[in-house]
DNA sequence: GTGGTCTAGACCACG
DNA sequence: GTGGTCTAGACCACC
C-alpha cells in the first residue's frame, strides 16, 4: 500500500529512513524545527506534529533549549 | 513526578487505556472528535494530535466521513 | 497538471472520456445513482457531486424523476 | 420560464460574474466557506458545491489552510 | 535561540 | 456530519 501521500508522513518517513539507515547516527542533533519547516517548504506546526510521531515511535528526542537528538536504539526490530 | 504531563499526552493515556482494558472493544466507535473535545475541554485540533498518536500506535482506525474505530489488536501483548 | 485522483474527480474524468470518445452517446440514458455508486464503489453523494460537475460541464443533463441523459454537443471542443 | 435556478447554481453565477467582471482580481482572497455561507444565506455544504464547480472550471484555486483564491487566467475566451 | 503545547480556523474528501 | 491535513500564531520553558 502506497503510505506515501502527505506530508507530515511523507516527511515523518524520510526521517525514519535516515535514522534507520544510520545516515543520522544516534546522538546526533536534527536541524532545528525552523530550518526543517523551511527545508521541507512546510509549516513549523507540520514539523512539530512530524516530531510528536517520531519521538512516540522512541525514534528521537527532544531537549527543550537546546535541540532535538537521535535517541539511542533500544530494542526494536 | 508523573503527573500525567499536558493534555494530549494524557488524553492519549487515557484511551489508551480503555482500549486495553477493553473497555473500548475492537470495532466500536469512538465518539465524534467534536464530542471528545468537549468532552475533554480541549481543542479539536488537540484530539486531532491525539488520534495521530492512536493512529501511529495502530490503536485505532480512523474512516473519514464515518468515525474512529478502535483497532482489531494484532499481536500486542 | 494532475488529474487529481480523488474519486469523485477521477469518476467525473472517466465519465467524461467515456463521452468524448462516443462510448456514450448523445441522448443516451446513463445508469442510475444508485447502480453508478455501486459499480464505482462509492456513496451516492459521490456521484451526485460527480453529477453536478458533468452537468456544470454542460455534458450531461438530469431530468427529474426520469434519469441523467447525455447531452446533444453544442460547440465544445 | 424564469431563470429557475437553485442556490448553488445562483451562486456559482454570481461569483463567476465578480471574477469575470474584476471585481474579484487574480490573486485575490475571498471569503471563508463560512463566511460566504453566512453571507448567501445557505449551508456550508452548499458553498462546498459552488467551490466544487467553480475549481472544476478553473476560476478559483483551494489552498489548504490559508484560503480560496481566485485563479490567474490562463487562456479561456 | 531552542523545543513544545495549545488554540483557532482554513480547505478537503467522503458518507 | 465525519475525519484529516495544513497554516498561523499564540504562549511557555529552557539555554
Amino acid at each position: 500500500m502506497p503510505t506515501e501521500k502527505v506530508d507530515y508522513r511523507r516527511i515523518a518517513t524520510e526521517i525514519t529512513e535516515k535514522i534507520k539507515s544510520g545516515d543520522l547516527a544516534p546522538g546526533e542533533k536534527l536541524p532545528s524545527t525552523r530550518q526543517l519547516a523551511e527545508q521541507y517548504g512546510v509549516h513549523i506546526s507540520t514539523i512539530n506534529r512530524v516530531m510528536t510521531i517520531l519521538k512516540d515511535r522512541g525514534l528521537v528526542e527532544g531537549h527543550p533549549g537546546k535541540g532535538v537528538y537521535v535517541a539511542e536504539p533500544t530494542q526494536s526490530s
